[in-house]
DNA sequence: CATGAATGAGGCTTCATTCAT
DNA sequence: TATGAATGAAGCCTCATTCAT
């Protein structure tokens, strides 16, 4: 692919992003896109097969820049609490940018369920975060900071805590709160991390399940 | 209403939760409704006002299902434990339930951002999910099984662990991992809530973000 | 037909007037007519064949009324002049009637072109219309009062001056015009019977006219 | 605008003026439109944001059409008779134009009072030929042919006894009197202008009418 | 007689995609 | 490469009509 090519992909993925944005996944036609990105309509067919190709890449390229981001974050800090303070303090980048990713990927999170390619994206960003995770709760199980949790168990948490709290604060709409979840998030994990007069269970409970469809 | 008239009503919405479930909320046709309900296309226009009336009535009505089981559960005992593994245990209810409301509650939250009235029954919804976990954290304190955490931030994590792990649950669609996420979940909740020797720092730091748009 | 029926009916051609008045001919549902005449949406098809035959018997029955309304008029006055200005004084009867009347009238005008019952309906009309005109023309040719003019030349363009002045009027929406074209419409229509110099020219010219479609 | 944008324009007003011809205002289709366009369903949205917008262009261009083809047929003469006659000659063109042109017309009419849109088109259209009555009356009562009478009430019953000769004639749907009515409705218009013995009333009585709904 | 629930046809509109220029 | 005109499929919604109660 030519240089300008490559150039014009990223250009249409940003007008993407922000249409996407603004006007949630499925209200975003192609002349939005091409609006955003100030060129005519015919460019993004000509560019990518399809409209569903432009959000694949979409979506890669905006789950790629995150990894990246936070990884990097962590690389600079040495002990493990440290590191995990980059990790949330870089995933609560600021208002902005969380409302920005958040909204987007929420849209995608919907979408996954209906579309493999897009959940094959995401496993891949799962897979990165929790090699962030698992670096982390490593780390800090040698310096003996951190009680001795399941690695992958707590790595799976911590995603699913920083996820949880960002799309509650999302949804809250309110962006004075925003220090104030990533402080709770950072806290919660950390605490839930130091506690070291846990019962540990590792063992699973073989469980039954009540009959399908009781709840709805 | 009369009372036909109501039934017809939950006859739909049922429909459209299902509909909503296989197709994504942007893929439902009023069509579909009408296939799944079994009735004919005009019926769900007679019932409601246009299609986002219908999602607006379902939205309300899931996420109000989904409150009433997880309180009917925590009534049923009475120690803070008890009560906090009923909670996980029926937000985690089962393969099946999960994956239909998470599914579909994935895809309100995204229109949420784009839906006022989405964003409002949603907040009630969180309000309700806050006020279990603030009853379970309020008893542990007094029975002094938990640590002195602040309720409000307690509760918000309790919900944002949930949420975030049963959405990380549903997006790696293995339904293996039901247990396992279930009960990580608990268990991160509870040794966070009864770690005693925290280092409490209840007060906010002022925060400075970097400019707009620096990661995306 | 009972008595009841026909009540039942009279009911409905007035809601339907009504709704034709402000909803505009196309626009009127058969539910709309159901709430002006305050009975159920079943009632009009029970009493009438279709929307069409509602209308039709509409037409037939405003159109009557108005006929009888401007003949009894000029019976109540002797001399040509009187009952000329009592002919134009009840067709400008009243600026809420006429809007009513001619707004609806328009409709039925413009449908007549598509619609073979609604125009004979209304030659009906104009037929007992120009009976009006020529009783008062060849009165006041008897009289002498009025000019040797054609006595069904006169009794049409009577008529298209009441209606067009009437149509005009209604299309400037302004109230306070009302007895300006009313008596304008008097005045024109006097001056021109009693204008005895004219050079009469009885015979038709034969005329050839253009190409079709040479404007539009 | 390009230029072919404006030829494409020019083909769907026209095709939508066959349209509303033949099948009358609220039966006509976007797909009729296309048809009679001979082009795909998609192109007149293309071109106009909506139906609505397609009837109000058109009804401009086709009273602005009607206008500057009488404005320019009185400019050809040269003394008020001659002016009048092929002001009235103009205005009934020939029975293939009349009925065209006064269809759409009476259709646009009724709409009028339910589209603010249409009355204001048709306020200028009335305007403009106000404006050649003026003219011509104005003329006349120069040259001494004409009596005294007001210019605008002139006007004013110039345009109404053409415009509802014609609506009458085309009501009648017989070809074969539009030159009677033609003549008739210059004899009338001038026998009324040249009565120099009339008794001119220009003060206006004030007029109480009676309560509303006396008569439907 | 009267009601109003139910049906399903049909119109307006939006938009992804194609393709001639 | 780039444009944007053109196509036509598909969805929402309205509503005349039918019919069971």
């Amino acid at each position: 692919m030519s240089n300008k090519a490559a150039k014009r992909r990223k250009q249409i993925l940003r007008a993407a992003f922000q249409a996407v944005f603004e006007k949630g996944f499925d209200n975003v036609t192609l002349q939005d896109i091409a609006d955003y990105a100030d060129v005519s309509k015919g460019v993004t067919s000509y560019y990518f097969q399809n409209k569903e190709d432009v959000f694949c890449h979409l979506l890669e390229w905006v789950t790629g820049k995150i990894y990246k981001n936070e990884h990097a974050a962590i690389s600079n800090e040495h002990t493990a609490l440290d590191k995990l303070r980059a990790y949330v303090n870089t995933a609560f980048a600021s208002p902005s940018d969380n409302r920005k990713f958040y909204r987007v990927y929420l849209e995608f999170l919907s979408q996954s369920n209906h579309n493999e390619q897009f959940r094959q994206i995401n496993d891949q960003f799962y897979e990165n975060c929790w090699s962030i995770g698992r670096e982390i709760v490593q780390l800090g199980q040698k310096e003996g900071t951190f009680a001795n949790v399941n690695i992958d168990k707590a790595s799976y948490a911590i995603r699913a805590l920083i996820d949880g709290s960002l799309i509650q604060w999302l949804m809250r709409n309110d962006d004075e709160l925003h220090a104030f979840y990533r402080d709770n998030c950072f806290e919660t994990i950390s605490s839930y991390l130091t506690n070291k007069n846990r019962q540990n269970s590792d063992q699973l409970i073989s469980t039954s399940y009540p009959e399908e469809g009781l709840i709805l």
